[in-house]
DNA sequence: TTAATTATTGTAATTTGGACAATAATTTAA
DNA sequence: TTAAATTATTGTCCAAATTACAATAATTAA
């Protein structure tokens, strides 16, 4: 096939990028950095890093997410897997992404030395990213629409307390559409046998 | 942080893991391999390899499966990436699993020389497997099944004919539910305005 | 305390779902 | 080629769910 030796395979690197959705103000939002460091330098970005040869994957979502953000103690799932090889431009690395769903209020989001500022950006108004960003999140929220539809995980993104016409409106973000007042609460009622 | 070099990271390797469904004899099945070399020489494993350092994933995934089955032209889908550092005892190795869906009669399967045998095996008759290929196989079969059920996907396991019984009897299978005769064939003929 | 927002209740027409029965059409095998 | 087996179609009944709309009660905020 090809002339190439079994440790040439052992040349690549693994990231992991942490896609936090939100909500407030009537609109899912997701957390970005702006990035102290080359490459994309001043980029804003979702929050990401290497991961340690030695680390497993969640682990390293945990770490990254810790050290970029200050969040901790946050579930994890994950998304989609990225690798087109040109993808950084410092050399071959995968990312595996990750995503969570948080209460905005319940957390204290905090920039790091790698991180020049940090904020919750509305899906609708999302910038220009680094790397391959917009591609990953893009991606990663219509996993998030996908699964607001068959799991109650809209309850990870609102409040403690919450008023239903507010629960509706996540919704009608989220999925693009207007909703009757009264059906709606029917359908959240309603418990199958 | 950590002591550790930028070039430390890049001390690792992708593969990719092709799953490939088939339908026959009432039961979807996947294609296996047995492995022709160590690690785990002779064990059954799903068919793998890993990525080169310049290579696609979706480039890779074409490959691998060309080289160790004979198919091609088969179109993937990206399942999900297991990266548990211990899981390939020669190096830190991560693996993208992709799927596809195909018509078991419409190709014909041949082993390589680095696969001594290859045999599609029913879902519900597979034995111990390579490496983490028993969860990596059954996490993937999941996400079939959740497919199957909104999205037309069927079309792509059954053969050019088909007798609606055969389809019902596929999603009877995968569903492991035995369906109404009649009331499957409505649902089957709905389409919504 | 009033106004605004939020929540509940109800009705009625339509659609969908599951269980069951009967029969027509097609394929297979004797 | 016919009989048997398999496959496909139709229809009925009833329960459950969906949708659109209207009206009013309860709670919260100005």
């Amino acid at each position: 096939m090809y002339l190439i030796n079994f440790s040439d395979f052992f040349t690549s690197a693994f990231s992991v990028d942490c896609i936090i959705f939100g909500y407030s103000e009537g609109k899912i939002k997701a957390l970005l950095i702006k990035r102290a460091m080359e490459p994309y330098e001043n980029f804003w970005a979702v929050p990401g890093d290497l991961v340690y040869p030695t680390e497993d994957l969640p682990e390293a979502a945990e770490r990254i997410l810790l050290e970029l953000t200050g969040l901790s103690h946050i579930q994890m799932h994950q998304s989609q897997s990225f690798g087109k090889p040109n993808r950084h431009p410092q050399g071959r690395v995968i990312t595996i992404a990750y995503f969570a769903l948080i209460r905005i209020e319940d957390f204290e989001i905090k920039a790091s030395s790698w991180a020049d500022d940090i904020k919750w950006t509305a899906m609708d108004e999302i910038p220009e990213l680094a790397f391959d960003h917009n591609f990953i999140l893009s991606e990663t929220y219509a996993l998030l629409k996908q699964k607001l539809l068959n799991e109650p995980v809209c309850f990870d993104l609102l409040p403690e307390r919450f008023t239903l016409n507010e629960m509706q409106q996540l919704y009608e973000f989220a999925l693009e559409t207007d909703m009757d007042k009264a059906n709606f609460r029917k359908k959240i009622k309603y418990v199958p046998l």
